[in-house]
DNA sequence: TTATCTTAGAAACTCGATTTTTAAAGCAAA
DNA sequence: TTTGCTTTAAAAATCGAGTTTCTAAGATAA
């Protein structure tokens, strides 16, 4: 359509004025600037962004890389991201890796030819090689809880420990010694930190004690997969309470431990971690180690931008905090006869949203 | 980093050749190709992807305009897209409107300044003079369930009446009579297009019968505000089954009518839209309207692709089917009397996942 | 009146590709 | 050997900005 040309004609300047109009470069007489403010709404100027990044060597474009958008983690964090960007004036391009090393290879690739200007990596199907071809093309990155620091490298580190302490201490006071874990998939990163975040306040708690880990993949079904387990192997002495490595983990665990005769949470306590939006919504409604995504998001596009702003500094480290939110999935632990396991009961009714 | 200049000069050549190797756009013989081959490995070379939009005016961009990504009904709908979208080579910019008509126009404006090859629109904060604005640059749009048809302006049109009429013969089947309906907020063209087809076909099998409408907003609140409305006007002769514009209303309504002692679905059958995932984990698991959004992606890369290649076209028009899933919040009609009503009941435990 | 300093605008160059034009070989036919 | 055609690749123009340098006009001071 009509270019920086048009509009120096029509106004009757040259293309270096317009352009020190739109971009406030250089000092242009009043009467100068709205005549070039009238030819650009005359001419219905939009300023083309290839030409300008091509020109100043910037995008103004973010990367964003996520694992899986509809895994209700990430939809919050989206958005959180997406409206800090805006705000700043950033543009973001979706990359959802579908849990694809590859697919996630080609999008660092593209975010490289579209010479982004910074990466955020909420995911870890990240691996060394496409981490140091962005650290080779200075472009900064921020990584979800997983990445080194370094020149362009900030990280975000979520204190698991601080929310998972609070949950074992409620349940601890609430009466609960025998806690079991279900983990995700110990592949993940953020499965073994939030694992290690459970064993490690449990030692420090009731030092010595055998722990009671159990696999589980971050998805409903291996919440119930760990759930059958559990009531398999510890039919004997079933454990009172368990803390699930996310929320769908919570929600597989709490339908077979109820299919299987248990009332949640008289029977067993039981509490996630994420705080999804549906963590509310379940019956019982959970008890939930939150994860605040909106501050995670913001936090993400912040430190990007200040390492675009300032690229001789090193990476952040910016600690994200994490806390316990009481639903109605965790009780008092309740004395329990063993004919209890096996019978099958009435469920309680119970205020959940 | 490197430029195409670099790599000509490694491998001796103009930088047309390695143009012409790297898009096949001329014949380029043997020798020569795997010299320029060699040499781009060499240079780490990645082609400048504004310096390709600029000299080809094609961007390989998509824009797309959803409502808010935490709305469940989105993620999935934006996985379709972006995975369409990376198939066929294209990135895409999120934009989330937060239900914002000016941002809304802002990210319109960005899209052209970017110079999108197409996009989405998969909400209705989009008026006239946006529509008009990409009419004029000839952007392909492709419109959900929104649209005029014109030059470069495709549109998905939803049959919600396949899936409204499925469920209504589906709780007719049940020996359902009293059926109400609980809409979105009118304003939207997609709440008056579901509320229209709910009306249709109820005049279709039951002519003249006074009909129970009822208001909602697409949100959980909404539904649990109609439901009580409803407890509040019918309570003399409530209806025994409610249909809801979307999920969320369902879910709202079945927490009120519980609330309020009934037991869903054995005092009302409730039938929700869109099948969200999570409508297949409430209990009782929802009866719900599938819109296929997967499919509804595809074709909406699809169409706008197709809108690319031959931009002389007129636009297309698609159906998208819509069909009935029965789960467990539809139950045949029970005999009532009146004083169940205003009594609590013990629930039933019902398999729900 | 002349020299100097401001100010604003024009012109030229740059970014890194694509695309069009031009030219150099190679080969066949006359 | 020359002409003409084909094949191949180089050279140059172009896309639409931003940016730097240069120049002209006007203001100010000596």
């Amino acid at each position: 359509m009509s270019s920086i040309k048009d509009v120096a004609r029509e106004a009757g300047v040259s293309t270096a004025t317009v352009s020190h109009v739109i971009n406030n470069t250089r000092f242009v007489s009043d009467e100068v600037r709205a005549r070039v403010m009238q030819s650009i709404q005359q001419c219905r100027y939009y300023p083309n962004a290839h030409a300008r990044s091509l020109a100043s060597g910037k995008s103004r474009i973010l990367g964003l890389v996520i694992s899986d958008i509809a895994n209700p983690f990430f939809p919050e964090l989206v958005k959180a991201i997406e409206a800090a960007a805006y705000n700043r004036g950033f543009d973001v391009v979706l990359s959802n890796t579908n849990y694809d090393t590859e697919r996630t290879s080609h999008y660092v690739q593209r975010f490289i030819e579209r010479n982004v200007a910074g990466v955020a990596v909420m995911t870890s199907e990240m691996d060394k090689r496409l981490t140091d071809e962005l650290a080779h093309r200075e472009v900064p990155v921020v990584f979800l809880d997983v990445g080194e620091k370094g020149l362009h490298m900030s990280n975000l580190k979520v204190d698991y420990e601080e929310g998972i302490e609070q949950a074992i201490l409620h349940l601890v006071a609430l009466g609960h010694r025998r806690i079991a874990y279900i983990s995700g998939n110990i592949e993940l990163r953020s499965a073994r930190r939030r694992l290690k975040a459970f064993t490690a306040t449990m030692q420090q708690l009731f030092p010595g004690v055998p722990e009671l880990i159990f696999n589980g993949n971050f998805k409903i079904e291996g919440g119930r997969r760990a759930a059958n387990e559990i009531l398999a192997t510890q039919a004997d002495d079933l454990p009172t309470a368990v803390v699930a490595a996310n929320d769908l983990t919570a929600i597989g665990a709490i339908h077979e431990f109820e299919v299987n005769g248990l009332d949640i949470p008289r029977d067993i306590s039981i509490i996630g971690f994420d705080n999804i939006a549906f963590s509310a919504l379940t019956k019982p409604a959970l008890t939930t180690v939150n994860l605040p995504l909106n501050e995670l998001g913001r936090r993400a596009v912040e430190v990007l931008l200040s390492s675009i702003d300032k690229p001789s500094e090193e990476g952040q480290e910016i600690r994200i905090p994490t806390n316990l939110i009481i639903r109605q999935s965790t009780a008092p632990v309740r004395i329990k006869k063993v004919s209890d396991v096996k019978s099958k009961r009435r469920k309680t009714v119970r205020q959940t949203m």
